[in-house]
DNA sequence: CGCGGCGGGCAAAACGATTTGTCAGGTCCA
DNA sequence: TGGACCTGACAAATCGTTTTGCCCGCCGCG
């Protein structure tokens, strides 16, 4: 079949075919200690006729130098992706590993698991952290390591750490206006019980909101790894319980999703008697039906940012602290409008 | 913050704890070799206790393994996923990275690049290629690099290589029939020009199906970085030159939206007037309009067959060199049925 | 009793770079 | 003229593990 790995061109053949030390050729090649030009000119071409690559492992071991870069996932698959394995986490994997490739890097993708994965034995200088919450798991093991790590979303009780801001207030204050402008009165509000930004800023905004107008706040945690079937249930019984609800904001799409079905069971019409709207523009979004207003938060940016900000930590250079997310955009669905 | 990395626990640690040799020590936590079953078991309590973590980048310098597996997609992101960034490759990419977290190794995306990034300096001992066009450059690279891989559909030209059967025949001659049944009797085939086993077998069995029906073929190939604007424009020529096409293939969902896009615009009503069906039935099937009727390629299932077929090669040992996807299911939507 | 085999461990060589210490020779200036 | 200083290179240590080679002592067997 196809010939065996031959054996590497290493910093030794170099330093054989022209005679100089091992050390020397290292200089020359990374330019941390003076070595003459000449030389130095002659060292660049040898190793490019040789065909010379660095060994990423080797070079790591002395140096702890940058080669991958681990993203990670606390939220559960059923959310992240649902059956179709779709969801936040990759639209960010895509784009980001795009942009640790640019930089040298390679990004490796640690699925969100029951059993935390032995973090220490992942070969990876820095994390990206999607959405931890504020007792997340995976960030106490990346801090125990001491990795630099940005996080995709503020984390509570975490917020001096390096982050993207999402935004989840304004995001929330978005929806809540865009709901009321289409005649809710009403409102209800479903979150996640796992202590996120994106969950407690809106839950925050919520109050606000309906402080404001009077409007009697009406707030369900559910838990995220219950999926659309626990959505579902919890609409059902909300709609009945106060069948005065004219609007549900679900800040998890398979949950809006869920409610969206409650309500059709329960014959309600969307977006006529409900309005049901939810936060990320995801293919869960589409697929629901009626297909929901959702917002676009921008991920790819996101993701490029936050890998733009994780590659100085690495390097130990200077580093923004907080990026914001750009403005969040929303995208009016059938679910709010007729 | 959180305290700078403290040094590491190493195997010297243990092995000076109990006055032992180092490499006993290895042995002893490995079972490479045989050590007396008492010391084993101390060295293991020594372990446990200070807390010791091989350290991945020694173990990977002298063994050789990166214990990473690299997800390969010469698809262009066009197509990939799109401006949403979602697609065939990240379905994938989700189950694969929880199967080979299962095996004790990492998953890392390689995005396609229009440079072929150095595939020497990746850190990984397998590859998984998604749907290889029969020039493929990044098979040829990681053949080169004698690494095992696994192709997700077969490369063309390749055969013989291990690889997951996507049976894009059967799939193209579900979709005809379908189309068929709907009543269509022209239907027009839209593929990609890049050769992969896909676009040959649907031609292939396009060509069949018309040739025994009598229906004079109507086939484009098009380039998949085009995207949707080229769908729409090729469908628009399409239509214009060949009004008694009663129904469009497309193997791209891309350029199936497109030509749902171009239809409207002409002012044939879908499925009507025309139906259109596609095959990988990603967000971007859903999202449009009408909504497409497409495949669903158990992508999960496969991904999940093609980690479990390159672990043994990685490690020497026998492996199948053929599976088959699962049988395709059709997803009927309203592009085809009113 | 001598010798082969083997259980059980140690020592040292890899792995391939980076980094530190060192040093010869030359220059410059007091 | 002698020391300070610089240039430009080399040698060796280092990173932490795996792996190879080797050796000692004991047992069994002819």
């Amino acid at each position: 079949m196809t010939a065996n790995r031959e054996r590497r061109v290493t910093i030794l053949d170099i330093a054989r075919e022209l005679n100089v030390a091992p050390s020397t050729v290292s200089n020359a090649l990374s330019g941390r200690r003076y070595v003459d030009a000449d030389l130095a000119a002659r060292v660049k071409a040898t190793a490019e006729r040789l065909g010379y690559r660095a060994n990423p492992v080797a070079r790591r071991l002395r140096s702890g130098r940058a080669s991958a870069v681990g993203l990670f996932s606390a939220m559960p698959f059923a959310v992240t992706g649902g059956s179709s394995r779709l969801g936040f986490m990759m639209e960010i994997a895509a784009t980001a590993a795009e942009e640790t490739m640019r930089a040298g890097l390679s990004l490796m993708l640690i699925p969100p698991m029951e059993a935390s994965p032995a973090v220490d034995d992942l070969l990876i200088d820095g994390a990206l952290l999607i959405e931890p919450a504020r007792d997340d798991p995976f960030a106490k093991l990346i801090d125990a390591r001491g990795l630099p790590v940005v996080r995709i979303g503020r984390q509570p009780g975490r917020e001096d750490a390096p982050a993207v801001d999402l935004r989840s207030g304004e995001t929330a204050a978005l929806l809540l206006h865009h709901l009321e402008e289409t005649g809710a009165r009403r409102i209800a509000l479903i979150t996640g019980l796992a202590r996120r930004a994106s969950h407690e800023e809106t839950e925050a905004e919520y109050a606000r909101f309906a402080q404001a107008r009077a409007m009697p706040p009406l707030h369900l945690r559910l838990d995220e790894t219950g999926g659309e079937a626990l959505g579902h249930a919890e609409a059902l019984r909300l709609l009945q319980a106060t069948p005065e609800v004219d609007a549900i904001l679900a800040m998890v799409d398979v949950f809006a999703a869920g409610a969206c079905r409650a309500a059709r069971e329960l014959g309600r019409s969307i977006p006529g008697d409900l309005r049901v709207a939810t936060r990320y523009d995801g293919p869960r979004s589409l697929a629901s039906n009626p297909p929901l207003t959702a917002v676009n938060l921008s991920l790819p940016e996101v993701a490029r940012e936050a890998v733009k900000m994780l590659i100085p930590m690495i390097e130990n250079q200077p580093a923004p602290t907080l990026l914001r997310a750009p403005d969040a955009r929303l995208t009016v669905r059938a679910s709010t409008i007729a």
